[in-house]
DNA sequence: TTGAAAGCGCTAACAT
DNA sequence: ATGTTAGCGCTTTCAA
């Protein structure tokens, strides 16, 4: 080391004082020339070197196992990446475009890196089969889970988002609701739908009067579903929708039919999509997922010493509200 | 190594079968005896000893330098990725929130893993100051440029996807066209504009007959202009957007006057957003930016031995015509 | 208060 | 055809 040369002292002081060692006291004399020599050479310590000696790497792999990998992936790395780097991590990111084969393969490749932990995640909330290889060092799922949660996992607490969107409507004044709801077969999508009966049987309503039609959460989707409702004799006074993506699509489909949100009907969304639910007019009243707060969850709880509880962390997706929703019109005739 | 005493040769023996070695010969016999004794521990070398015996880390780093962490962040990586991964190489993260002091900070961070290359990436296309620290490896600029081209960059031919949707309208008969730009003070803005104004003069038009108006790429700008075009007292045939989220805005705005599009009015995007321009109704029709392709360069560029040539790359962005647009309606009236 | 020495896991040059 | 040795850059006893 050319640092401990140019200082006139040995390897292990230089370390020493780099690291501020505890335990290990240096005179403050040596201390300031091996800090100038630090400083003159513009001396870093090699990581790769240190993680070699002490079986660390400052590294956290990151999986994003799904085919897409978009704005879910991206907040949640925007989370855990601000989390990781106050804590002096890194992290080490890999996609699996879904494929489970190339889950295991490119864990053990994060393996090889030496990372310190991991975080698997999958963009639509669903289960998933965690490679063996990962079990090998902490790890924490993202916006996924294993059948037995056999490993700990943090998701979106989607009951509580449909069912808390649902009561807005309903205080608003709402009594007909419909759903346009996402992929049918999806978690998210029954877990909201839920929300949405808990809500309508707690204002004492029945689920079986309100419509629900199945989506894709596709925008065209919506679309095509807002159309179906018009040509159905009665509108509802309030339209849910799987997604914000469908609710753009709704509110085209409205629209286009001469009608307007929020006055003659109200429109809610779902996910507060970056850069489309508060950018579209009307501005749409949506329920946030929290994917940021998810990622920094999933870093943080990785820091605190591996898994601390096994299960599953459920993360409220607060509801925003914007103009797309109003109190419904005061005609109590239909259509 | 404990693969070496289970197979009762010396380490170096079973590096040179494990790394295939070149211009060493091992009888078949010993290399069987380490390949099962491999299989046996489940040895995988550890690629933080071999990069440091080495000197390099099978390791890329990818620099976001941008407060926005989205679509194009995501699309990219997944380019870049998916090239390195084939060259067995893995990405470090890192996102600096546009701020030059983090960016700096970390691509230290970056080298002290021993990363072999950096790509560093900007969200929107713009100049940007490279730290210093990163002349110390192979570097390119994805979707960025510094000053005097010092740095090889990677960006996408603007004013030829300008020039081209542009072109495509033309063709399709139209010879009113309004332009509802993005923020005027951005690159893309300004060279797609250029390919606006360079088509029309093409076609023998003169671009001061066309309407251009200014938004800032967020749909409720899009929305905003179309009303602005309304209130005159003439519309175009066409009108060409600043990006997607304006298309989808303008739509808005125009279904809402009761426009019929494509039919009254042809509407053109920009970028082909995921999950948006062909899910939208009508499908838009826009200029695809071709963010993956362009990550895919990035990596593919640095693997051909470092920067090879200088100066920037510029990457095509097709044209996908879809629904928004037709040829114009055969009326000669006015409005 | 400091230094010497060993060793993390691997590979490359040089023996044999 | 295989083994020996040295060392990549660092940290950590242990000894001085």
């Amino acid at each position: 080391m050319d640092v401990a040369r140019l200082a006139g002292v040995s390897p292990a002081t230089v370390s020493f004082v780099v690291n501020r060692t505890a335990g290990q006291t240096i005179s403050d004399e040596t201390r300031q020339r091996v800090l100038q020599a630090v400083a003159e050479l513009d001396y870093r310590p090699n990581r790769a070197a240190q993680g070699l000696r002490q079986g660390r790497s400052a590294t956290i792999g990151f999986v994003n196992h799904d085919v897409d990998f978009g704005e879910f992936a991206a907040s949640a790395i925007k989370g855990a990446h601000e989390v990781c780097i106050r804590q002096g991590n890194l992290l080490l990111l890999v996609n699996t475009g879904g494929s489970n084969h190339q889950a295991a393969q490119l864990i053990v490749e994060l393996l090889d890196r030496q990372v310190d932990a991991l975080i698997f995640a999958a963009v639509g909330t669903r289960p998933v089969v965690l490679p063996d290889a990962a079990r090998r060092v902490p790890t924490i799922l993202l916006n996924c889970f294993t059948s037995h949660d056999s490993t700990p996992a943090i998701l979106p607490d989607e009951v509580r988002g449909g069912r808390e969107a649902t009561q807005a409507l309903l205080e608003l004044g709402h009594r007909d609701i419909a759903y346009l709801t996402g992929k049918p077969s999806q978690w998210a999508t029954k877990a909201r739908l839920r929300g949405f009966r808990d809500a309508l049987r707690g204002a004492g309503l029945n689920p079986r009067d309100h419509i629900v039609l199945s989506g894709n959460y596709h925008a065209d989707s919506g679309y095509e579903l807002v159309r179906t409702l018009l040509r159905r004799n009665r509108l509802p006074t309030a339209i849910m929708c799987g997604n914000d993506r469908m609710a753009v699509g709704a509110l085209l489909g409205l629209v286009e039919a001469g009608i307007r949100v929020p006055k003659d009907v109200s429109v809610m969304g779902y996910d507060d999509q970056f850069q489309l639910a508060a950018e579209i007019r009307p501005a749409l009243s949506t329920v946030r997922l929290p994917y940021p707060a998810m990622g920094r969850l999933a870093a943080e709880q990785l820091a605190a010493g591996g898994p601390a509880r096994n299960g599953r962390t459920l993360v409220h997706c607060p509801l925003v509200m914007r103009d797309s929703t109003a109190a419904p019109a005061r005609r109590r005739a239909g259509s």
